[in-house]
RNA sequence: GCCGCGGUAGCUCAGUGGUAGAGCGCGUCAUUGGUAAUGACGAGGUCGAGAGUUCAAUUCUCUCUCGUGGCACCA
């Protein structure tokens, strides 16, 4: 019987003719002995597979080696598959559950009574050494899906079988082993452990829930780095130390910024140069704002709960809430400082302004010649976080939306997105983000209004996105229950990623609060409400600046933008001429003048990351000049002295 | 909220079953010095809170609390 011929298409559109079932190995090996050492894997028509999967078709290849990008994703997954394994054998009874290649690493979740310490990771990683020595094979094998159901069952592996179970009819239930033992997998994997090198390291220990459900049990996941070579490693993890450097919490006491205390954790205290940063950034976003029709108002920050019944707030979101009984307090020290009745006539702290901006438009009669009304507020809002979700400036209970709900018809919802899309673009430029993404979150399961309207109001943002010319992704289930929304992530120092800005459509809260225009048919209509924010909190968006730029913020920004600094004693009456006339300015100027070395003062203010000295002496006092240095400069410019305020001042203005 | 780890001076951190230490910072004095730390002296802490074990607890155990790495939730 004549063998079957495959064609297989190399990288560069050349054929070669191979028996149906030769596998990527033997036609590496075919094609040079140096490739098939160097392969570590193999691109069937762009579908990354094992090298020694038998090929039976016509297909494109393309031969993976370790310098490939995709070579890395099957290093992390296999360092998972061997951590697996060096955990079972030095903890007998662990279960295992899944564990996947992530960016820079890996991490599989194991179950066990005991949970693992950090002390065990350098156990565990000698063992992953001894596997990867070992040089055994990743054999894939097709199982019967029952058969492969009781074999798990019967080890007392409840999870993979459950994994097992679950998985859909048709699909293939492949098993990889590398030598005794073996997983559930779908593949593919390097030819064999050693090929996985030393180029890894374990990190962390941390709980996470099975199926990521918190009504799950909770296992103990092991995250790990993974990378081609040792180097390789070595860079990251120094990457991850200089990061540590720019942590925003490091960096907000050492610039002593704010801070935050036990009696009101997750909310901020603002020192002096903090508050600067804030008020700066307010103040940019409100020149914004009235520049792009913005109305500015302020709303209550207690509210009865009424209101939050009417809105819909006052169900499934109250446990995000802040409750406040509406009674005067008994100041008897014998008695309960509330009586049982206050629970019945409550507030809560606004967790959003929506409702209460819903209120500001409701006032009057709106005529559809007032659409589109866009009312802004830096509104403070607190909200009853997870004690565990804390983080910084990141996420706290008590924060500062710059927010705004735009009232239009829904003929003006594709025209107000855009201009939203625009505003936020040239927002994030001016502040130095270009590295943002951009997703589009759609409809959850759990969801107010037809299909209809979730059609189009999808429809409409996408639209937008399209037209404001962003590249975006999206998100399925990740809309809020009242609408879909655009949302801006950016990253922080290790690359954590932050939704900031956002633009939700809204078809519910308008008619829950009643709110109505009189249309050009002199009948009540329906305005559609837009709830966006560019910055998404204040707070928040601080702390990625910080991180973003290492607590060198622009100058516009920078709490003290210059410190007058004295070599002597000689030129202290001129130092405060130079700080007056600083101040005059417009500068926020600081003054030194303390009895120490210049060297001293200098050293002093670079590390506190003063943008820029103005040095004086004798000399400087006599003609009139300023020695400037710069932080991040060693060079010492002397100028006259209204020039270099004069310089100074055009740079720190803010943009717009 | 869940799992792990932690809380010692303003900050960063040592340390011990017999009530504590360093560096920086802070204060005083001397020093008036040209661009990354002048020197000397000094003042700071119920060792996160509560309970238990013990002759004795900052140290061991438990509970709570806050922080932290994740998970879940989210701007």
């Amino acid at each position: 019987m004549p063998q079957n011929n495959i064609v297989i298409t190399m990288p560069d559109n050349s054929t070669r003719n191979y028996r149906s079932g030769i596998t990527g190995m033997e036609i590496a090996s075919d094609i040079s002995k140096s490739l098939a050492k160097a392969s570590i894997a193999i691109k069937l028509d762009g579908k990354l597979s094992d090298l020694s999967l038998p090929i039976e078709q016509n297909v494109t290849i393309e031969i993976i080696k370790r310098d490939h990008d995709d070579a890395l994703e099957l290093i992390r997954h296999d360092t998972a598959h061997v951590m697996a394994e060096a955990v079972q054998n030095l903890f007998p009874g662990t279960q295992v559950t899944i564990g996947p290649a992530i960016e820079n690493g890996f991490y599989y979740d194991f179950a066990r009574d005991e949970p693992f310490s950090t002390e065990d990771l350098p156990k565990i990683e000698k063992e992953m050494r001894k596997i990867i020595e070992r040089g055994s094979k990743f054999e894939r094998e097709v199982w019967d899906r029952n058969e492969a159901i009781a074999y798990f069952k019967n080890k007392g592996e409840i999870y993979k079988a459950e994994l097992i179970e679950d998985l859909p009819e048709n699909e293939n239930i492949t098993i990889y082993r590398q030598g005794n033992w073996l997983d559930l997998c779908r593949g593919p994997h390097l030819p064999t452990t050693r090929h996985i090198g030393n180029g890894f390291k374990l990190l962390k220990v941390a709980g996470a829930y099975w199926r990521g459900n918190s009504n799950n049990a909770m296992l103990t996941r092991i995250y790990g780095t993974a990378w081609r070579n040792e180097k390789e490693l070595k860079a990251y993890l120094h990457q991850l130390e200089e990061a540590e450097k720019r942590d925003h919490r490091k960096l907000g006491t050492e610039m002593d910024l704010y801070h935050f205390q036990t009696e009101a954790q997750g909310s901020v205290f603002w020192h002096p140069k903090g508050f600067t940063i804030y008020n700066q950034l307010e103040g940019y976003i409100r020149r914004r704002l009235d520049n792009a029709g913005y109305k500015e108002i302020k709303t209550p920050q207690l509210i009865d709960n009424k209101l939050w019944e009417a809105s819909g707030h006052w169900g499934k979101y109250r446990e995000n809430m802040f409750v406040v009984p509406d009674e005067i307090p008994s100041t008897d020290e014998n008695a309960p400082v509330v009586s049982d009745k206050a629970f019945e006539k409550l507030m809560a702290l606004k967790p959003m302004n929506c409702p209460a901006h819903v209120q500001v438009f409701n006032q009057g009669t709106k005529s559809y010649r007032d659409l589109p009304l866009r009312l802004a507020e830096f509104g403070c809002c607190h909200r009853n976080e997870p004690h565990g979700a804390l983080h910084g400036l990141m996420r706290v209970r008590q924060m500062t939306q710059d927010d705004a709900h735009i009232f239009c018809r829904e003929d003006q919802i594709t025209g107000e997105s855009v201009a939203f899309c625009d505003l936020v673009k040239t927002v994030y430029s001016d502040l130095g983000f270009d590295d943002v993404k951009v997703v589009l979150a759609l409809r959850p399961d759990i969801r107010a209004g037809n299909d209809e309207i979730w059609d189009k109001a999808e429809n409409g943002l996408r639209q937008a996105l399209i037209e404001a010319g962003l590249e975006f992704e999206e998100a399925e289930n990740e809309g809020a229950f009242y609408g879909p929304k655009i949302e801006y992530h950016i990253r922080d120092a290790i690359g954590r990623s932050w939704q900031c800005g956002t633009l939700q459509l809204d078809f519910v809260l308008p008619k829950r609060l009643n709110a109505s225009y009189i249309g050009k048919d002199g009948a009540k209509h329906r305005p559609v409400m837009l709830h966006r924010a560019i910055l998404g909190s204040l707070e928040r968006f601080i702390g990625v600046m910080i991180e973003s730029y290492a607590g060198k913020l622009p100058l516009w920004l920078t709490p003290t933008q210059c410190v007058v600094a004295t070599i002597t004693g000689k030129a202290d009456n001129y130092a405060r001429e130079v700080h007056e006339l600083l101040l005059k300015s417009g500068i926020r100027s600081e003054l030194d003048i303390r009895n120490e070395k210049i060297n001293y003062k200098v050293r002093e203010h670079l590390v506190k990351k003063i943008p820029v000295l103005f040095v004086v002496g004798a000399r400087e006092a006599e003609e009139k000049t300023v020695a400037i240095r710069r932080l991040g400069s060693k060079a010492q410019d002397v100028v006259n002295l209204n020039q270099a305020i004069q310089n100074l001042k055009d740079e720190a203005i803010p943009p717009f």
